[in-house]
DNA sequence: AGCGTATAGTTTGGTATCAAACTAAGTGTT
DNA sequence: AACACTTAGTTTGATACCAAACTATACGCT
């Protein structure tokens, strides 16, 4: 860190000095939309970090830990229970297939869906990933304080679910 | 809504009969990481629909008011304010100013910096984002419940500042 | 059985984003 | 003044995502 001044201050000049002006953020200040997107990246990029020490992707992690608590969920179910769209999951299945974390094969109920697994090899990889995220965790877990813990997350899941 | 189930079941044959299935989210249904990032897209997702109706995109709006409250603001700046890499930037403020909102000119005290300011046209349209915005905003405050909003918020903004 | 509709997954096209390389302008040291 | 270094903004290349179009099964109705 030398120039980067965080999210908070800007140079101005006043009369002849170069003085740091706080940036007003306005509305955006009290708005929950703004604070939920700038909470939510600083700890999507703090998980990437972190992450990258054992060489994966964040994406994959969620992925992984629902195919490995739902045995033979097919990639719609899964999309689903993500939030993303089945069209996201064709290249990230495809690739921890590539990598023989994950087994897919068809359904017999149903022809066009997959069934898909995580193979011995994808839960030892599942174990680190978890133990990384466990961290992680921990990490919000201290800033967030025990005793609003529960709560806020109950919250998370009220506006996941209700918000229309 | 006609085959969908939302993100909480899953069809599954229990002695010849198809019945859901809750799935199971392991150890992410008790984690800020992934709640956070659900809550964070059903919030966006719900304001991009309302910003349709209005022709404009979530994107726009932070940027568009970061500049209508530090006029004369730089690219970089504004990009640190807005959690956004200053590169992001290149293509919105185009557009703004291509569309008129925004007014750009080259700083007397330094002709490599631009200073952005919002332009009568511009205003109007931050008039009608931000009645929008309220909206949504009023939504959300429903969801999360008036006496822990504001503590919320401050939980937010700590995830934002604090976590590395 | 045959036809229309619905569903699972893939493909395609478009947007938003970051990171690194780049250009041009500013700063500092000698 | 010359040189190295820094900084503001753009360009380029890559990734992640969505939505709509597509292919192939499957289902339901007659």
């Amino acid at each position: 860190m030398h120039g980067t001044n965080g999210t908070g201050s800007r140079r101005r000049f006043r009369n002849g000095e170069s003085v740091a002006v706080p940036v007003n953020f306005g509305p955006l200040a009290h708005w929950v939309g703004f604070n939920l997107r700038m909470a939510q990246e600083a700890a999507f990029e703090a998980f990437s970090r972190r992450s990258q020490d054992i060489g994966e992707s964040p994406g994959r992690f969620a992925t992984l830990t629902l195919i490995a608590r739902n045995p033979g969920i097919s990639q719609t179910e899964l999309s689903q229970a993500n939030g993303r769209d089945k069209s996201s999951l064709t290249p990230v299945v495809e690739d921890l297939v590539r990598r023989g974390l994950v087994e897919r094969k068809r359904m017999d109920s149903d022809r066009r869906a997959y069934s898909l697994n995580v193979t011995p090899a994808g839960k030892k990889v599942l174990t680190m990933m978890t133990r990384c995220a466990r961290r992680h965790e921990r990490n919000l877990d201290h800033v967030i304080g025990e005793r609003d813990r529960k709560r806020f997350i109950q919250i998370l899941k009220r506006i996941a679910a209700e918000i229309e």
